[in-house]
RNA sequence: GGAGAGGUGUCCGAGUGGUUGAAGGAGCUCGCCUCGAAAGCGAGUGGGCCCAUCGGGUCCCGGGGGUUCGAAUCCCCCCCUCUCCGCCA
């Protein structure tokens, strides 16, 4: 979110980024309404000068016995004014405040203007594996018995899963193995809780714009987390970093919940689009002089895990409509699914610039001994289900198995490939 | 869930209606002193917003309302922390 100050200044390029991202705010009217509300700002702050120094006067004269009385009534009078000033400014703040949160932060320059189609792919990492007759997960987690779409459907809807024996084994090796390479490259591992209030959602930029793709606990200000990114992001909410602290590199493993409103009939069935599934994410709080810097080493990051694990994928740039709203340029890495003959999308590395850290409040001091906001990023490193999805398709042997890829196997007990029990 | 105590600046801590944005101390910065350091001495040391050239004004003592000429101080609601009881993986 931008302060007003900010907004008045670049109007331009702020009703740019509403147009590009296909946002929905009312700069003008956020103008118009800032200009009313300076203009009663300035009148009803002269106003309060007087009722100050008139109040100041009024404890004087009368701790010196003199009668006071036409003051307090003249200060009465005054402060029937004060209060129907404040509560007009009150109002059209309120008005301008709930206008600002649905400006979108800006696309850095970088970002090719256009939707989904102007996504640029930037690299590509590895071979796809092309032979005729290759299964998909779905026909490869049956013949393994390892996935349990059925029961979970039933207890929960659709949209859930489980797994079962070596495919619940394989969602924690894949989790362990996460978390411990990203915390070999520098991240620190953090457990946080899986259900926030409004704020912190609000401070991410999930709010209010994507209420309908959370779920709510009935009667209380609390949300399933959709992503760990909001606990993270939030973690240090009000501390104030010293320069020489930054970087801090978080990492977390959580599992996201997501209603996906309105996604019904695409994609719905196994394991690409659910309601609930686990991932690993990585936060990062910068110095805004490296932001864009961090950004590439964190998707080098995110990527790491791909390379490590032998998967082909690419990057791609994402186009400033297919940016999401508190994101300012970002990166999505998808890994090709050779069974399915597809492009999954596991992961997204941001740069959201001050957006949330405004937001938040999360601020550093500088050499220069004054409070500044820092730039945050984040990153899935990465989502677990499509992350199986391309593993079992990609690794799948002609005798039916699937190979696990060497890094892996500490984490399985040692196994060298995933076999019907 | 019940009862009580409390949330003040970077930190500790005073302050229960009036020149308190906030005593005192610590820390930090600069200066003096010193060969240098420590100690000592002196000065400085919050943030947001509005107007403005220096500067001025306003708001902020967990958050939000209210009472009052005037609130960190009184009232109401909420959040958080601590102690005791209850419950519980």
């Amino acid at each position: 979110m931008y302060d007003l100050k900010f907004v008045r200044e670049h109007a331009g390029e702020l009703r740019r980024a509403v147009e590009q991202k296909r946002e929905h705010a009312d700069l003008d009217a956020i103008l118009a309404d800032e200009e009313r509300r300076r203009a009663l700002l300035a009148e009803v702050e002269k106003l309060k000068a007087e009722r100050n120094r008139t109040s100041q006067e009024i404890g004087r004269r009368k701790a010196a016995g003199e009668d006071v009385s036409a003051s307090v009534a003249a200060m009465r009078e005054l402060g029937e004014r004060i209060r129907e000033l404040d509560d007009q400014l009150r109002t059209i703040e309120g008005e301008i405040h709930e206008r600002l949160q649905w400006v979108p932060n800006i696309p850095h320059p970088s970002v090719p203007v256009g939707d989904e189609s102007a996504n640029a792919v930037v690299r590509a990492w590895g071979t796809p594996r092309e032979e005729e007759g290759l299964r998909n997960h779905l026909e490869i987690g049956e013949a393994l018995g390892i996935l349990a779409l059925t029961p979970a459907a039933q207890m929960s809807g659709s949209g859930f899963i489980g797994f079962t024996g070596l495919g619940a084994r394989l969602e924690r090796a894949l989790i362990n193995y996460m978390l411990d390479l990203h915390g070999v490259a520098g991240y620190r591992e953090m457990r946080v809780p899986y259900a926030t209030r409004s704020a912190a959602l609000f401070g991410c930029g999930q709010l209010p714009k994507l209420a309908e793709d959370m779920y709510r606990l009935e009667g209380e200000d609390l949300f399933l987390i959709p992503t760990a990114e909001v606990p993270l992001t939030n973690f240090y909410r009000g501390v104030i970093w010293n320069e020489e602290e930054l970087p801090v590199n978080l990492v977390a493993y959580s599992p996201c919940f997501r209603r996906e409103a309105g996604a019904h009939g695409k994609q719905t069935h196994g394991l690409i689009r659910l309601h609930q599934f686990d991932k690993v994410e990585l936060v990062k709080i910068v110095t805004p002089e490296r932001s864009y810097e961090e950004l590439e080493r964190l998707t080098a990051d995110a990527e790491q895990v791909l390379q490590s694990l032998g998967l082909p994928y690419r990057v791609l740039l994402l186009a400033s409509g297919d940016l999401s709203f508190a994101s300012a340029k970002c990166y999505d890495l998808e890994l090709w699914a050779p069974g399915s003959a597809r492009w999954l999308e596991v992961s997204s590395c941001s740069n959201f610039e001050d957006f949330q850290a405004r937001r938040i409040g999360l601020r550093y001091r500088g050499s220069d001994g004054k409070l500044h906001l820092v730039h945050t990023l984040n990153g899935s490193g990465v989502a677990l289900p499509r992350l199986t999805v391309a593993l079992l398709e990609h690794y799948q042997q002609a005798d039916g198995t699937v190979r696990v890829p060497e890094p892996l196997r500490p984490y399985l007990g040692g196994i060298a490939a995933l076999r019907a029990e």
